[in-house]
DNA sequence: AATCTCGGCAAACACTTGTTTACTGAATGG
DNA sequence: CCATTCAGTAAACAAGTGTTTGCCGAGATT
C-alpha cells in the first residue's frame, strides 16, 4: 500500500549509493583502472565482501557511473536545444548551461573526461556509444532549424559531431579552470563563444561558397 | 676519439629505452596511474631496483614519455604549417598528415589521449602546457596567412585553439577506428575534412558579417 | 509465529606491491 | 694495472590486494 519499495530494498539502494559516491569521490584524483575494491568499500564504510552484493566488477561500477553522468548531461543538452532564438542568444545560452553544468556536476564531468580514453574498455565503449547518441540527437535538432535547409544527412551529422566535440573540449577546459583561476574560467567561456560564433558563420555560408 | 659516448653510457641509455618501451607497451591497455614499477621492470627484463637508477617515480617516466610523444607531434605540426597553398589543399594535407601520424605513432598518441585527463597531475600538466605551446605556434602561423588580415590577437588565439582541439579530437577518433574498422577510418577522415572546410568558411566571413 | 531471504560481516586465502639493503662485476680513468 | 665508479642484482621488508568462505540477524513471506 505504501509507495515505498520496502525497507529491505531501500537499504540496499542506500549502500549502492554509498559505493557509487565513494567511487566518484575517489576518482577525483585517480583512474578507474587504479581503483581497488577494498579502497571503495573502505571509503563507503562497508566491508570488502559487501561490494560483490552490488557489482561483479569495478568495471560494472564504472558503467553505472557512466549512466548516471550521461543522464544529467542529456537533460542539459535538451535544455539547450529546446529554446529557440537567434544564433547569438543560442550560443550564449549554450555556453552558460555548460558552465553551470560543469560547476554543479564536477565529479561526473571529470569522470567522463578521464575515462573516455581511460584504461577500462567497457567503460570507454559505454561513454562513446552514448556520445554518439548525443550527436544523433543534436543532428535531429539541427535539421529543424531553418539555416539547415538543403543540408545533406552527412553534412548535418558532421556539424553535430563538431558541436559535441566542441562541447566536450570546453567542458574539460572549464573543469580545470574552475578549481584554480576564476578569471581563467571567464576567458575559456569567452573563447568558446567566439568559436561557436565562427562555426555558426561557416554554417550560414555552407554551400553558398 | 670515437664519437660514441662510451659503452657505459650507451648501455644505460639502452636500459632506459627498454623501460620507456615497456611502459609504452603496457600503457596500450592500462593507465599510468595503475602501472607498477615491478610491472614495468618485468616487461623490460630488468630487476625492480634497476628502475630507480633511471627514474625516481613512475610519474617521471610518464613525463619522459610526454616529451617523446610531443616531439614527434611537433614535427608533424610544422610539416603541415610549412607548406603553403590554397585552403582546400591545406585541409587535405593536414588530415592526411594526422592520419599517417596516428598510424605510425599509435602508442604515443594513445598515451597522450589517455593521460591528458588521467590521474597523474604532473603528466597532465606537462601535456597541456605543451598543447598550449602548440596553439601559440599555430596562432603565429595563422597570423601570416592573408586571410587573417585585421584579426585581433584574441581572435587568432581562439582560432588556433579551435584547430588544435579539433586535431586532438580527430586523432583520438582515428585511434580507435584504425584498429577495428578500416572503412570507419575513412569516414572519420572525411568528416574531419568537412569540418575543417566549414571552419575555414567561417574564417573567411569573420567580421565581414 | 515460524520460516525463508539475503545484505552485510570477519576471517582467511595466496599473491602482488614499492622501496631499501648490501652486493657484484664490468667499463672508466689515472 | 690498480682504484673507482655505478648500472644492475637478489633478498627482504611491511603493507596492501581481490575474492571466497561461513555465518549472522533483520526484513519479508506465509
Amino acid at each position: 500500500m505504501s509507495h515505498t519499495v520496502g525497507a529491505r530494498q531501500a537499504q540496499k539502494q542506500q549502500s549502492r549509493r554509498a559505493l557509487l559516491d565513494a567511487g566518484l569521490r575517489l576518482l577525483a584524483d585517480q583512474n578507474l583502472a587504479s581503483l581497488g575494491v577494498r579502497e571503495v568499500t573502505r571509503e563507503a564504510g562497508l566491508s570488502p565482501a559487501a561490494f560483490y552484493r552490488h557489482f561483479p566488477d569495478l568495471a560494472a561500477l564504472g558503467v553505472a557511473l557512466v549512466e548516471e553522468s550521461l543522464a544529467s548531461l542529456h537533460v542539459m543538452i535538451r535544455s539547450v536545444l529546446a529554446e529557440a532564438g537567434g544564433a547569438e542568444e543560442l550560443i550564449d545560452r549554450a555556453v552558460d548551461v555548460i558552465e553551470r553544468h560543469v560547476r554543479e556536476h564536477r565529479a561526473h564531468v571529470r569522470f567522463l573526461a578521464r575515462e573516455r580514453h581511460g584504461g577500462v574498455r567497457r567503460v570507454r565503449e559505454a561513454i562513446d556509444a552514448e556520445l554518439g547518441r548525443f550527436a544523433a540527437e543534436v543532428g535531429e535538432a539541427l535539421a529543424l532549424q531553418p539555416v539547415s535547409r538543403g543540408w545533406s544527412e552527412q553534412d548535418l551529422r558532421m556539424l553535430a559531431e563538431l558541436y559535441v566535440d566542441h562541447m566536450v573540449s570546453t567542458a574539460s577546459a572549464l573543469l580545470e579552470a574552475q578549481e584554480s583561476d576564476p578569471a581563467r574560467e571567464r576567458r575559456i567561456a569567452a573563447t568558446a563563444r567566439l568559436q561557436l560564433r565562427l562555426i555558426s558563420l561557416g554554417r550560414r555560408h555552407w554551400q553558398a561558397s
